[in-house]
RNA sequence: GGGCGUUUAGCUCAGUGGUAGAGCGUCUCGUUUACACCGAGAAGGUCGUAGGUUCAAUCCCUACAACGCCCACCA
């Protein structure tokens, strides 16, 4: 007798299976068995795994995409298709930047202190560690993806790619440097997309303010040393009489001359129907200021990239805004400008999505993609349904979101990420080519050679090699002072790169290499990294004999040169819903410009999981299901089938213990189904042919009936129902009836019936384990091994 | 301020234009060629509220309520 024992152990068996799975190569299409008939191609089935970020390990939220995703491709791997379920891995820019912000905040560290490759190297290595610990979780989980084409979005072909894009946007006009009112986090010193900004409900004080002969309602007193006119609604009769003339005013710092424009996006009814124009730090100011250039002048920069008051706020120079923001009211309290202040005024503050502190806005310049014409084609591939979404109520949440689309900052101001291939040269007086002016003339006194200088913010960072050592020198606002002591600058040359750092340089070259001429600067800035996820369905399959653009090169793997031919567009995209906006529709954006076809022809959005009181799991909570975890004692099986029974489409997922409990159990029950079986062809020995009844064979018709049944939930990615299907019949027909009924037979006088009853349970249980394999591959291939030695259930026909 | 979703058994959730389903939990019985991580059976629901369409509504429509989520540059 097979030396089965009563209950299944996980643990012996899916290490091993994974090897066998893996050793057979049949992960890769390229080796699939497939039939060729006539000379057609033969059929794929392409899945792109989302590439996890490599700033962590798993949870249990990525186990129920990597479930549903290896249920479709070994579906369909066992229906014949030839299968392509490619992994990878996202380094993430910004979200392992703050990672690695906190650990090095630990450790008494600060990135802003460190050299720009250094922490490039050390967080590439941090990634690469968090990669390893990732695929082996995948594996665990049984994710029956083709390892030989596992991509790093930071590998060259990848990068690659993504420039090739950009150049691409920009020559068609469709990215573009601009100055605009970013969303700028002070923690992080950079700019965030308007999805990365988070709005919450907050209560401040609504300070009225007296500007002359007029009042303003404002919550931001700090920033009136910015202030650069006063604007009321032109139709509003009360002020009226102002509009156009200047008015004089008492300011903390001495005297102050506005002028009052009119202007449509003053609301009359809110506070006094006054607002102050602050330009440089409000994106409506910013924009009345630019219908009214002419009337008043532009933005005066207040607050500086660390959220501090800058200089032109006179003795409150250095203050943070909160403390700020008292210590001028209560300035202003003092020489009587304060009329009155409302204190629990209520309204929506913008916060950075990662850190919780308030945002601010500030003018810088940065690269924009038009989003407007890409939407445009994204809309109409899911109106003309070329893409469908599940479930569908989110098509109308997609649709919404690209038709009130805003343009899309894509540079940030950290290092980790793609850099930016834009180079910079301008007149003589700008930003950069002030750099390389001044760069001269510093080395020339200290006689180094420059090797790189980089630009942050105020600061300027020269590296240089000099005779006797190499060093690095950080020019702040006090070092540029002493320099001015040493006449190395002048001030005209301060006040010209203050001023042209708000404008966009005058020559721009965009492309892997700057042109030969000299002074040429990249761009310090990286990619939004959603701008290279984006490109995920397309960029980790085009080849190089793509013919897009500039690509030469032979870093894209010539193994798998046709891979762009063969398997795009892919079939399904499945992911999570808090992602639709970040990612999904902006690969539809950028798949459909870069290859004029759509990247998927499905989206499946599954929900967040939750715990069984329905809480988020979060770490600070305490309530995360680590996958590996719970797999390691119930078997990843039943944490499989747990996150699959049960999900439906878009909606939040809740699991317990308990639930996977339920489904270890019937990992032990399908063990022991078969184990019965089994017990039974030892003490039959049954012959290959074996006559049947006609009710033996009605069984089988049935199981094959409910089979068809599972695979078309499963096309039709009811996951949930499928799953349900299979297992209410695998326990509740063929364990609880058929194997009861069989069981006189089996023991029965009549030999030939005994055989029968055999001879139709094991079929019906080969059946069964088929259409149980792509929830649980581990159990079934087990089993079905001790039947067919030398075949291997991933791979049988469904 | 817009939009969306949810409301079904004690709990967590499926589902259908025609006598209401699963898992877990509860109760009763049961050691039988696998399995107590088991089997047989039972209790338990006016399917959020109020209207409407229909021969028939838990399902379709309308309104309302509660909860939740997403989007939004009103100082």
């Amino acid at each position: 007798m097979d030396n089965l024992e009563p209950r299944y152990n996980h643990n012996k068996v899916e290490e091993k299976i994974y090897e066998l799975w893996e050793k057979s190569g049949y992960f890769n299409p390229d080796n699939l068995p497939l039939s060729k008939t006539k000379n057609l191609k033969p059929k794929t089935f392409t899945v792109m795994m989302p590439p996890n970020n490599s700033n962590g390990s798993l949870h249990i939220g990525h186990a129920v995409g990597l479930t549903l995703q290896d249920i479709l491709i070994r579906f369909w791997r066992m229906k014949g298709r030839k299968t392509l379920w490619l992994p990878g891995a996202d380094h993430a820019g910004f979200e392992t930047q703050v990672v690695y912000d906190k650990k090095l905040d630990k450790e008494g560290r600060n990135r802003f202190s460190i050299p720009r490759e250094e922490l490039w190297r050390e967080i590439w290595d941090f990634t690469q560690e968090n990669k390893k610990l990732m695929y082996a979780q995948t594996k665990k989980l049984g994710a029956s993806c083709d390892w030989s084409r596992e991509t790093f979005t930071l590998d060259p072909k990848i990068i690659e790619v993504v420039y090739e894009t950009f150049e691409k946007l920009y020559k068609d006009g469709l990215v573009y440097r601009d100055l605009k009112i970013v969303n700028w986090c002070p923690k992080h010193r950079t700019a965030l997309s308007d999805l990365e900004v988070k709005y919450i409900e907050k209560e401040d004080p609504l300070y009225f303010i007296k500007y002359g002969p007029l009042t303003l309602a404002t919550v931001r007193p700090e920033t009136k040393f910015g202030d650069t006119g006063l604007a009321v609604n032109p139709k509003d009769a009360r002020y009226k009489k102002y509009i156009g003339k200047e008015i004089e005013a008492v300011g903390l710092l001495g005297p102050l001359k506005f002028k009052v424009v009119g202007d449509e996006a003053v609301d009359p009814k809110f506070g006094t129907g006054v607002v102050k124009i602050t330009p440089a730090h409000d994106s409506t100011d910013y924009e009345i200021w630019q219908r009214h250039k002419n009337e008043i002048p532009g933005p005066k920069i207040v607050i500086d990239e660390t959220g501090r008051l800058t200089s032109e706020a006179g003795e409150f120079a250095g203050l943070k805004v909160a403390e700020a923001r008292e210590k001028v009211a209560e300035a202003m309290r003092k020489i009587g400008i304060l009329e009155k202040t409302e204190l629990d005024y209520k309204h929506q503050i913008a916060t950075c999505y990662k850190c919780g502190n308030t945002l601010e806005p500030l003018p810088r310049p940065q690269w924009f993609v038009k989003t407007k014409p890409l939407a445009e084609k994204a809309i109409k591939a899911v109106t003309e349904k070329k893409i469908k979404i599940h479930p569908k109520n989110l098509e109308k949440v997609y649709l919404h979101w690209l038709r009130n689309i805003r343009d899309w900052n894509i540079s940030r101001q950290i290092v980790w990420g793609i850099r930016i291939p834009a180079w910079f040269k301008t007149e003589i007086g700008t930003e950069f080519e002030a750099q390389h002016f001044y760069l001269k003339s510093f080395c020339e006194k200290v006689d180094i050679k420059p090797e790189e200088l980089s630009w942050e913010f105020d600061k300027f960072k020269i590296r240089w090699a000099g005779p006797n050592k190499d060093g690095i020198i950080q020019l702040d606002l006090k070092s540029i002072q002493t320099l001015k002591d040493n006449n190395w600058i002048d001030e005209a040359w301060i006040q010209n790169n203050k001023i042209n750092r708000l404008n966009t340089p005058g020559k721009i070259f965009i492309g892997k290499t700057p042109p030969e001429s000299y002074g040429w600067v990249q761009d310090q800035d990286v990619f939004d990294t959603w701008f290279s996820s984006g490109q995920w369905p397309f960029a980790t399959l085009l080849a190089s004999d793509e013919k897009s653009g500039s690509s030469k090169s032979e870093t894209r793997n010539p193994k798998h040169k046709d891979d762009f031919k063969t398997f795009y567009p892919t079939d399904v995209m499945e992911t999570g819903y808090d992602i639709l906006f970040f990612w999904v529709a902006r690969m539809v954006m950028l798949g459909l410009y870069r290859t004029g076809k759509v990247p998927f022809k499905d989206v499946y959005l599954h929900g967040l999981v939750r715990d069984k009181d329905r809480q988020k799991m979060s770490k600070s909570k305490g309530n995360v299901i680590d996958p590996l975890g719970v797999a390691e004692t119930y078997g990843t099986d039943a944490v499989r089938m747990a996150l699959t029974v049960g999900n439906t489409p878009g909606n939040d997922i809740v699991i317990s213990e308990d639930k996977i409990r339920g489904y270890r159990n019937f990992a032990t029950k399908i063990w022991n189904a078969s184990r019965f079986v089994l017990m039974n062809r030892e003490t039959l020995n049954p012959p290959p042919k074996i006559a049947l009844t006609s009710k033996d064979k009605k069984n089988i018709a049935a199981v094959l009936k409910i089979k068809s049944q599972v695979g078309k939930h499963i096309e039709k990615f009811e996951f949930h129902l499928a799953a349900g299907k299979a297992y209410h019949y695998f326990w509740h027909t063929f364990a609880d009836k058929l194997i009861e009924e069989a069981k006189p037979r089996l023991g029965g006088e009549d030999k030939k019936d005994a055989l029968a009853a055999y001879g139709a349970l094991e079929i019906i249980l080969k059946e069964s384990l088929k259409m149980l394999h792509p929830f649980m591959p581990y159990v079934t291939e087990e089993i079905y091994r001790k039947f067919e030695p030398k075949k291997i259930l991933m791979v049988e026909k469904w």
